[in-house]
DNA sequence: AATTTCACCGATAGTACTATCGGTGAAAAA
DNA sequence: TTTTTCACCGATAGTACTATCGGTGAAATT
């Protein structure tokens, strides 16, 4: 058994990572509604009191707790970019793009759902980070289409692969969370569906591409 | 000006119908947190304490709230399975799939943003409803998928049918709020895109079906 | 016309949470 | 060693909301 010998700073520092722990942890349990700082203090072991020895008030905290999330979500992009240049071939490349992901979210699926309630709820602190995270996990999808041999070169070849990038990102989430309901027990299947519908809307913008008509 | 010499119960009935509308409209602007007896009675024109002749708690008012709206969404569906029946064409008919649930989420948008937010937070009270109506809609794009075709006879073929109409209702619904937001002006462009989607999922099936590999 | 019903009212007790305050002791600085 | 700093504590004022109560008058019933 180690002591703990711990400087003062250091121990403060550990205090406010089990605040921030906590508080993740409370938000995916209980909702945005069940998170009080009377809880948060308690599930990390302090005096509802010293709560505010490390955040100015709830605001902060999920300010915080936003911080840390979208540095975690830079940190998993960039790793899931250097994976998938690994891949040997360009098929493989393609599953990772949704493999990745699904792992990420069945990792921390807590964030995830932290991230959709957030989405769309107007009194929510974290809402624009969810915002801003959705856009960047949208922006990716497209890079990712773009990479696979599509350039758009006007608004409208643009906007249609945004949308695409958009709802295959919502089919992603909703995959992996039907995975991690138990319902879609595997992720290669998961995989495949989500090739299968990509592969669709590529096939769509090469032929409306050529003859820049709506889909026969 | 027409008088308004109503009915006791006629004139409790339109209270009640007072209190509903406000609470949505408040639990859209505020999120479930912002929702309060005080707001909803207030909006609706009566005192606070008003609010208990009409719902026994708040709970009771949510849960009437999704009472309300399952019954509005089953109207909706059988309105759009009527409309799609009388399309003059297959590829129309695909497309009206599509397109009666955008306009539909569009004329209500209010309704999906509630759904969203409460189909991933425990704390709701919505949240069982929120289940069961992404259910419903998944079911849904199931069997519109099956009546182009495709006949799903073993557990896998199931899965898989299942796994991508949840796909494309998430993108569905993703549009449909990408539109509401302004960032897809056209309804037509969504449901190419859709379209798009479902047609490499179904042309993946289809040749699974025949081999049963994983797409190649 | 007399009586009953009941939707609504204001007042208020009870509950839960936020945020501030002065105090304490151990770590850090002098 | 002496002094200062500060993370943490318990107590508590302030705020917001829930849910109940007895009272009122107009509609409904008799």
């Amino acid at each position: 058994m180690t002591n703990t010998p711990l400087t003062r700073s250091e121990a403060k520092d550990l205090t406010r990572r089990r605040l921030i722990r906590a508080a993740l942890a409370i938000l995916d349990k209980e909702g945005e509604a069940g998170l009080t700082t009377v809880k948060v203090a308690k599930a990390a072991g302090i005096a509802q009191s010293s709560f505010y020895v490390h955040f100015r008030d709830k605001q902060d905290l999920l300010r915080a707790l936003g911080d840390e999330g979208g540095e975690q979500l830079r940190r998993a992009m960039r790793e899931a970019r250097r994976q998938a240049r690994e891949s040997p071939s360009d098929t493989e490349r393609h599953r990772d793009t949704f493999r990745i992901p699904i792992d990420a979210i069945s990792r921390h699926p807590e964030l995830l759902r932290i991230l959709l309630r957030a989405r769309h709820d107007p009194s929510s602190s974290l809402r624009d980070f969810a915002v801003e995270t959705a856009t960047v996990y949208r922006d990716h999808h497209a890079a990712d289409l773009a990479a696979l041999g599509y350039t758009a070169d006007n608004e409208r070849d643009r906007r249609r692969l945004e949308m695409i990038a958009e709802g295959i990102n919502a089919a992603t989430n909703a995959l992996a969370l039907g995975h991690m309901e138990g319902r879609y027990p595997e992720i290669e299947e998961a995989v495949d569906v989500l090739v299968a519908l990509s592969r669709g809307a590529l096939r769509w913008l090469r032929s409306s591409q050529a003859s820049p008509e709506r889909p026969a």
